[in-house]
DNA sequence: AATTGAAGTGGACATTTGTATACAATGAAA
DNA sequence: TTTCATTGTATACAAATGTCCACTTCAATT
């Protein structure tokens, strides 16, 4: 790609931002508001510049259609995306082999998610064994039946599916031989989101 | 959040294919294209109904502003490491929340390992459900116990475990209800190494 | 029978927005 | 010097777009 000069950069960034920030890229006439422009005219240039430098592309007639052309990242690094070959068929079913197919961890997993290792068995029924790792995501509310990491009046962290009742919530573990826990008041910490085991 | 009526659900899936696909929502009038309308106004009613129970927000007055409040599962957030902030007690004890461990994913699953999407439910009993991804070492040997996936005769892949015995191998599901296989001459594909499910 | 809410039609209006034309100052390059 | 791209101003037009009002239809509810 060609070198860009100090304006269009500006502009760049000011459309990477907007649309990271807001969800959509900037009208002409916002970039050159941005920009300090008169004219929106004086942002077109710009955008004409970029497209022909290949950073953007617009679209014709359509407002808010500048579209960013995603750089490349240099590293696959193949740790965070592993290739999907298949599906086996635990059954014993034949499965064709799917190419070129990935699963991408980096994206199941959100920013800002943690993860705690399990202990004991009160989701063994959930298939949730003692040394998993769960990965947590952060709310405050969950629905009816996710489980959730809640802190209990003692400073307690557990993991229990959660059943909202009158006034209450029951606090189930997934084990037969265990009893559910009734609360009035508890903190959701997060709710489960994946389960990761090592071997 | 409140339920959806059906039309509601449809202009709501309209705009995330939208987004998803052309990287800016739509218009009021692209929205109303795409239901049949003939008003514009027809699509308001709907995202006016979508708005007040919570699916999605607009702004004032600005071209596609929609913007949709529950993103798909997938916010890109390449998160390689999580932080480790403690173990849940599953049992009920509490656990010292211990700080800056981390785990790394990209060192559990190694660069040349894959991943099987499992069907069926033969490793119930070891806690692998259906829809569950397993990460797959690729090795031609395995110990007793592991679990392995192997190829047999007729080019099925299957997920057991292994254990070898005179002159032959026992494959084993790990499910009450499923019998044990015996071979002579099986290949093994690799050994499952890790487990990743999501919710 | 009367009422309510969802779901539209039809038409209108004011902004927002993309595009276009004419013109100019500046600095670098041929 | 001449040429050319960059970087703008100023103005205008047409299409795209958000908003609004009046009215209708239909099913479910009161």
């Amino acid at each position: 790609m060609e070198e860009l000069t100090e304006k269009q950069e500006r502009v760049l960034a000011y459309i990477r931002d907007e649309f990271k920030q807001s969800g959509s890229t900037p009208t002409i006439r916002e970039i050159a508001d941005f920009m300090g422009f008169r004219s929106p005219n004086g942002a077109v240039g710009h955008l004409v510049a970029l497209e022909r430098k290949g950073h953007i592309t617009r679209g014709e007639n359509k407002s808010r259609s500048i579209r960013l052309v995603k750089p490349r990242k240099s590293n696959h690094s193949d740790a965070q995306s592993l290739p999907l070959v298949g599906r086996v068929a635990a059954g014993a079913m034949t499965e064709a082999v799917e190419q070129s197919e990935r699963i991408h961890f980096g994206k199941i997993f959100q920013k800002g998610d943690f993860v705690l290792e399990v202990q004991g068995d009160s989701m063994i029924d959930a298939h949730i064994e003692s040394g998993d790792y769960v990965v947590v995501k952060k709310q405050r509310v969950a629905d009816r039946g996710d489980i959730v990491v809640v802190r209990d009046d003692d400073d307690e962290a557990t993991l229990k599916y959660w059943f909202p009742e009158k006034g209450r919530v029951r606090l189930q573990p997934a084990n037969k031989k265990m009893k559910a826990i009734y609360r009035r008041d508890v903190q959701v910490v997060g709710v489960v989101v994946g389960v990761v085991r090592k071997f």
